[in-house]
DNA sequence: TGACTCATGTCAGCATACTGACATAACCTC
DNA sequence: GAGGTTATGTCAGTATGCTGACATGAGTCA
């Protein structure tokens, strides 16, 4: 198979390793959560949640990079399991300020120290600096997206 | 809404910031390739295709960061909208190589233009030697993740 | 005040990707 | 050659995320 041929553009494409760095690195996460009976998504929502109380739906959307239904129906999962809580009515405006219960911060907890470990491994073989110059590397392909 | 609150780590993790990233490129590159009537996975798969003739599905599939039976129903419909064909029976094996018809060709070079444009955006805050520098490390992350 | 714009929460329907399962072909090892 | 392992294509069912749409609340501006 893969009749392997010459070195090609994809090899050479930043996008392309973007897109394989992200997947391997969501691959790993998925792997060390699941044994924890949790997933990326509601991983990230909770990690989101416990730095930033308060964040509605909307919000927490944005953070987690999917849409604010795909996050509504999240919610409604994670507040009928008992890990987060939302107000019944808006104290302003329509946004309802969610937050986590001591059950989500306990189930938080464990997946928390397993996400953090991957990141150890992906980052083992770099230096501080070299860290710094990807953050940085990085933050600057962000921006030249968004314009 | 979004109180603000303190600088928390995901604004300093790398992963979050490589799935910023990651989710940023493939909106930009959504947006282009809408009007094409094209999307991602579409694309990228022309693209290996293009750039590799002869991939069976599963050798796709990993090419694409999707599972072979996701990749096996796009395959199917790109079959069916004659961009691509795929001999009835395996030469050799089970797999089936896959090949570009001139009309799947066609269909991906405007789209391959286009990722292009959104590509040489991303990178344009950087030099040469900074792209270097943020190839090898993304590179460095994969090969980390992996072991 | 009234009209306009924007953000939000939520419902419904659809598209996409995944997991599980099965049969089959090639390879390896004894 | 027999048996085990691995890789492949494919079917089925499920899960997840998206788009479209609507009503509502808040801010803006004439």
């Amino acid at each position: 198979m893969s009749q392997d041929g010459n070195g090609v553009d994809l090899e050479k494409s930043l996008g392309y390793l973007l897109k394989e760095a992200s997947s391997a690195l969501r691959a790993a996460m998925e792997d060390v959560l699941r044994p924890l009976g949790m997933n990326v998504t509601r991983y990230s929502c909770l990690e989101l949640l416990a730095q930033r109380p308060g964040l509605s739906n909307s919000d927490l959307a944005r953070g987690v990079f999917v849409t604010r239904q795909s996050m509504n129906v999240l919610l409604q999962t994670l507040e009928r399991e008992g890990l987060v809580t939302r107000p019944a009515e808006a104290p302003v405006g329509k946004a309802l300020p969610t937050r986590l219960t001591p059950l989500g911060e306990r189930s938080l907890e464990q997946a928390s120290a397993a996400v953090r470990s991957v990141e150890i491994r992906m980052l083992s073989g770099m230096t501080e600096d070299e860290q710094s110059v990807a953050f940085r590397l990085l933050r600057s392909m962000v921006l030249s997206l968004r314009s």
